[in-house]
DNA sequence: AAATGATTAAAACAACTGTTTAAAACAAGT
DNA sequence: ACTTGTTTTAAACAGTTGTTTTAATCATTT
């Protein structure tokens, strides 16, 4: 059932995921795919029309791949805010090999094109409603909406991290310990550094508007 | 005293900084410098070589233009822990239109080169250092070193998100608070996370090696 | 078996790529 | 004025790009 449209749209993936638009070449997603140049014509029209096909399947693959963990009620925010921290690294960092529709979807926030829109209301939003709403059980119930805003993008800012700078990291940990970057050691950490934070902040203290620079330090 | 070659060097990393190398053209590059295709090659040799001078000219740029912060003894830990985030967050997204030296960074960090050694050996890893000794003083002096060098990545991911991400995060914030993003205020609120974070740290509750999952929760 | 319509294949297209060439323009020293 | 060395210019080169064309192949129906 692998027809040739699909092998083509599999092999754009992977070639967009790595190359980028510009640089990905149609000779190249063919011959990947088997098929002849001119058949990204016949099936997509163009090759702006297939990449944004190509964006369409990866946000398509990765909900059912990876949906939305569904422990939502029994457990512990605690909890819940780790197993969503862990499934976000997992997405992000998992296989070693990350997955092309990942490094689209990055991509896609690093450099957003017109299919990035539908990717913020049906993908990156959800997601950021659910950690939202696990925040929302570990702050005082008073805490601004900005605030919480602001947590929830310090947790994914953290697990985004090693997903940008992956590589990076590497080079500077070097012969040191290296096995202290597992997923879940990194979750650990994340969670913990979150908690932490989170379950420190006092919620009288809020600079909220016109942070005065002169008040100084924290 | 703007010679051609230099002129070629400053349009030369405002091209490859929006466009990436391989989308960069050097008749782009040439245009915007008011000079001759062949002016690439005579000064440069090839495209390739133009690129590394780029990159090191941008390093050059950046750590005199943005030194290290100076203020290392007096002030208490917390103060240069802002300071530090304060400066890290302005030479990120400081000027709103983004200087193309700290773009050029950033791609290198993304998707390293041969020019990429370098920049981790003379740029990132001095600023890494000077934010691992702010920690120390916040830290437990028995604190592992993996630990410390994982607050440190915590603290970095909060600022680089906002690099990263703040396309999306205006999309999503939209017609909402927008005005609680000021640098001031990011650096307020992620310093202020971060010391939450490592004063609650427990220095008995070293998970280390060989994390349990059925340990579970934080 | 013939015919019809969908699919594939190879070749060609014009535009663009990095790079080179060979001649012109320029500056400075004699 | 002539020479020498450096810089600039326009043109051309060979290779790659997205896209189109035209004919061949395939599957299905009559």
């Amino acid at each position: 059932m692998d027809s040739v449209r699909e092998k083509i749209l599999d092999s754009a993936g992977r070639v967009f995921a790595e190359r980028g638009y510009k640089s990905a070449t149609i000779r190249q997603i063919c011959q990947a795919a088997e098929a002849n140049v001119a058949a990204v014509n016949y099936y997509f029209g163009d090759k702006q029309q297939l990449y944004l096909e190509t964006v369409k399947q990866a946000h398509r693959r990765l909900s059912t791949q990876f949906p939305l963990p569904p422990w939502a009620q029994d457990a512990s925010p605690e909890s819940k805010l780790k197993g969503f921290i862990r499934a976000m690294l997992a997405r992000m960092i998992g296989g070693k090999a990350t997955p092309w529709e990942q490094q689209l979807m990055l991509r896609e926030v690093l450099h957003p094109t017109s299919a990035c829109r539908e990717l913020v209301e049906e993908y990156f939003r959800p997601q950021l409603e659910l950690l939202l709403s696990i925040i929302s059980e570990l702050l005082p119930s008073d805490t601004a909406a900005h605030r919480r805003r602001q947590a929830a993008f310090s947790i994914i800012g953290q697990c985004l991290f090693y997903r940008i700078a992956g590589d990076i990291v590497d080079m500077m940990a070097a012969a040191d310990d290296e096995h202290h970057f597992t997923i879940e050691q990194l979750a650990d950490h994340i969670t913990q550094f979150s908690l932490a934070a989170i379950s420190n902040t006092s919620p009288f203290d809020d600079r909220d508007n016109n942070a005065r620079q002169s008040t100084s330090i924290a």
